[in-house]
DNA sequence: CTTTGTGCAAATTCTTTGCACCAAA
DNA sequence: TTTGGTGCAAAGAATTTGCACAAAG
């Protein structure tokens, strides 16, 4: 995990202010693939002053420097992961939890066409243990 | 390829109205991966009275009853897929054309818990080979 | 008649932009 | 003094909702 978030920002060409320390710190703290509201609303009892549009500057710069990633397995809202390692997403239907999976293996790219591939994702859908529609 | 139009709505307990054929008739036509919008400019010429609800209201019908995907690929907008093989995505991150791509084999669900795995999507971004940056 | 689909306009929601203020180099 | 980060309010864009009318059974 990262422990020492103002070296690992500045590792990625980020300048390292309170916000973005603090931004970052959650995104590698909790593991729920917060969207930013989760995270504004978390980080702002302890940052009375910290704007939305400061979370959203944040993200959107870690994402392009390449220290966080942006889901899109979640057709509403984005959802960030400063996990970087390869791993699958799965999304529960009834409660909307997101978990980390186990990427498959051989699941590598294969250029059918001269395409240059810089990321993957893999998502799945369906139902978690506690929402599992098999428990009526 | 999916021909008789109104059957497939049918089997899918989706009543054929007008609207809807023309709008499941263009998303199997065209394998563009449309969006709401695309498919309503399409349309609408041939349709005057179209509105863009009963594109929406249609599209998430489809969805609902299993007979087209929605595809969280692009995080502006909502694309579909009339084609309900298992196949990946892949998206130009220059030009915005989605291609569809073999699915890499192997990359089944692997339930680490006890997760009911509904659906998977897969997809990969990057550069086509009008976009490709090796161009320069 | 009753139910269902359609379409317009308004409302919601998420995200970005414009601009002023502040802090750091 | 120049640059870059922050925050507020406003703008933008995609989608949904409310409601009235039309069509179908």
């Amino acid at each position: 995990m990262i422990t020492k978030i103002a070296e690992y920002l500045q590792e990625h060409d980020v300048k390292p202010s309170m916000q973005r320390v603090a931004i970052m710190s959650y995104l590698a703290t909790h593991r729920t693939h917060p969207t930013v509201d989760e995270i504004y609303m978390a980080l702002s009892p302890d940052m009375p002053t910290l704007s939305r549009t400061t979370v959203y500057n944040t993200l959107n710069l870690l994402v392009e420097q390449g220290a966080a990633q942006l889901l899109d397995i979640d057709e509403h809202n984005a959802r960030y992961d400063a996990c970087m390692d390869p791993h699958a997403h799965f999304r529960c239907k009834g409660c909307g939890a997101i978990f980390d999976m186990e990427a498959p293996r051989a699941a590598r790219p294969k250029p059918s066409d001269n395409f240059v591939i810089t990321e993957m994702q893999i998502y799945y859908k369906g139902y978690c243990s506690k929402c599992s529609p098999k428990s009526n």
